[in-house]
DNA sequence: TGTACATCAGTGAACGCGCGTTCACTGATGTAC
DNA sequence: TGTACATCAGTGAACGCGCGTTCACTGATGTAC
């Protein structure tokens, strides 16, 4: 490979790598106008690219929006992880910290979040992939739960209580980005509701412990 | 003048109340396929009349949709008031009826409740009628907030409560319309997690008193 | 190393479609006399 | 009571637009010899 190789060429007949700039293309725009208002033509014209291009590498406009559902399930959960990292496992602060990433996903990518946790996906066909990933997230909270509660397991008890914090954090979620609040005039301090959550749904554990 | 054996037309070519049905048109399409992609010419085709004949009523595609979204929210206050009936003031009974409204708006008409709850408005220009209905609502819970916890003012107690009352209903209301929990292979009950919600938001109250 | 050629990844024009809105119009209705 | 007429509430055709997708094409690239 010749070091030339290196610089992606934009102004030649084949693209760099078209494919990852409609993806970012893509992503831009669910953000900018939300994921119903996405459009293959705004895409092309973002990306500089004719509106038949992305028919090399895309099925039809859903694939597209599929691939920025998926890579931001990624980064969710990547972030999710990365959130846990120096604080020991079985300490309630991991449990705010992931409720942290989630408003936070939320907040930053709202678009994509809409994409990922709102609005029922369209009859899935190769959505199993997608749906693994879905999944994990939830997984890994449960199993959180479980270690708070000082359990090797996840049992009923802990279950119940990850759906009430994903419940939670949800809502918070939609409130925010929605401007639901701010239009009823409701001040929200985010770490504050956190804490509040954290502290009902374990009420036997201290704070700051 | 008439053949015989034609079909006469109902209403002749004044329509009886083309406003309330062509509203109900536009409720009808939002139910259907979301309020993102309601069109004035298929409610025109549902309330069979020509796509100018909305705009006697109407200034504007808008203009439809801001008359969906008020008529869901007087909908739901109604609901509210009525749902407290016969239980005596103070008693969580009355939050708890509360909230089981708020889901079942969402469950029964999940388009409306998307319009009336969720995606921010449209720079609102005569929203201002709107706001009022959209904030009756909330100081309602504020009130019965604070009856419950037996003082005669909203103080910040109740009002931060209230606000964690609110996102769970909201976040539990997203997660079921979205069937983000089917997909999952979450199963719900309902009612026993509005129950959950209320021993924990007023751990101090015994259930069933 | 140069050349022939297959394959890849774009182009640009075109398609049919449904949309929101405007326009001049027209039939029905209510009212004054 | 009948008639003239203003007003109201529709029609139907047209507009310009952006959309998703297809098509035959073409220029760039990689490979065999």
């Amino acid at each position: 490979m010749d070091q030339a190789g290196e610089i992606r060429r934009k102004t030649g007949y084949h693209h760099g790598d078209l494919r990852t700039q409609l993806v970012e293309a893509t992503r831009a725009l669910v953000e900018e106008k939300g994921p119903d208002h996405f459009s293959v033509s705004e895409a092309c014209r973002k990306a500089g690219v004719s509106t038949a291009a992305p028919y090399r590498h895309f099925k039809d406009r859903d694939e597209m929006l599929d691939a920025v559902c998926f890579g931001g399930m990624e980064r969710h959960y990547t972030a999710m992880v990365s959130a846990l990292e120096g604080i020991p496992k079985g300490d309630i602060r991991r449990i705010e910290a992931l409720g942290r990433v989630y408003v936070g996903f939320a907040l930053d990518e709202p678009g994509v979040f809409r994409l990922v946790f709102g609005s029922k996906h369209r009859d899935g066909t190769s959505i199993e992939e997608a749906e693994m990933n879905g999944v994990r997230p939830y997984e890994l909270v449960k199993e959180e739960v479980a270690a708070v509660l000082g359990r090797s397991e996840v049992d009923a008890d802990a279950e119940r209580r990850s759906f009430l914090l994903w419940t939670f954090v949800h809502g918070l979620s939609f409130l925010l980005i929605d401007e639901v609040t701010s239009q009823k005039g409701v001040d929200v301090d985010i770490d504050a509701v956190l804490a509040d959550i954290g502290r009902l749904v374990f009420p036997e554990i201290q704070p700051r412990g």
